[in-house]
DNA sequence: TTGGATGCAAAGCTTTTGCACCTTT
DNA sequence: AAAGGTGCAAAAGCTTTGCATCCAA
């Protein structure tokens, strides 16, 4: 794991007078992680494993909390819910509309875009903050699937 | 009204199999009339002025039915809901995470940005269809009104 | 020490579904 | 005439909240 985001993001919780308590660290590090775009149930059922006890109560409040603090994006899903991730450089986002599956794409222009796209917002006194940019479509995988229940 | 983006919904419609009712027609005039991004309440609330006995859940099948037609595209608000545009032209959504307002954003040179946001996800054998690209932040509104409350 | 955070369970929403009736094709 | 769509109400899901207990600072 990249220490440097785990670190960056206690500061960002110490700076906000938002105490740290073992349930957002596992959950940021579970974050910071994995880039699978989980969804809330994900995420509970995989760290209660490890941390019995753990509320749903208690993900759901700190991925608001998260979110408001702009240390993680939320994406909507075709599927009615929301996948999560944390938010480090911006990058791509590419959902499959069939399975849900979110791919991450990374491309040395994306930042530059970002930073255009922002600029932009800025000229009508918008004051930008993080980005959600996904592409919907049809994954590699689900073509094929698709093609053959035809 | 644009007529022509009446038209090409209807026959989308129809190439789909799908049967033109009164409930789908004012659903659709009315996304393609306001660009204010409305929530699913507010759709029915103004449509069952005019058209009464309209069903909630009408509007909730509909939606989902022009989601999937790509018609429509759904924005994740941070209120919880879920916001409707009618996908016309693809332009940058500006996001007050305060208000909850949607902004469009028009560029000309945004068709092209989409264009090679679509182009980097085939690099990978996805099948792009439409985008949602937003940026969130403060809008200009609300900034004034977070600054007073200080 | 003490205000904030958690866990549990219950409440509150939003969204979907079942079914009888109606409408488009 | 038949397949599909609608409206209503009920069911199902998802997310938040109240409160007693616990713990980070």
């Amino acid at each position: 794991m990249d220490n440097k985001q785990y670190e960056q993001a206690m500061d960002r919780l110490k700076n906000n007078g938002v105490r740290i308590t073992p349930q957002r660290q596992i959950i940021l590090k579970y974050l910071i992680e994995n880039d699978n775009h989980p969804t809330v149930e994900t995420i509970f059922n995989v760290l209660d494993k490890t941390f019995p006890n753990l509320s749903m109560a208690t993900v759901y409040n700190n991925l608001r909390l998260f979110k408001k603090l702009n240390l993680i994006i939320e994406l909507p899903s075709i599927d009615g819910g929301y996948r999560y991730d944390f938010y480090d450089h911006p990058h791509l986002h590419a959902t499959c509309d069939n399975c849900n599956k979110i791919i991450d794409i990374e491309n040395p222009r994306f930042t530059e875009i970002e930073q255009e796209l922002k600029d932009e917002t800025r000229e009508v006194g918008f004051k930008p903050t993080v980005s959600s940019i996904s592409i919907h479509g049809i994954c590699k995988e689900c073509q094929v699937k698709l093609a053959k229940n035809k």
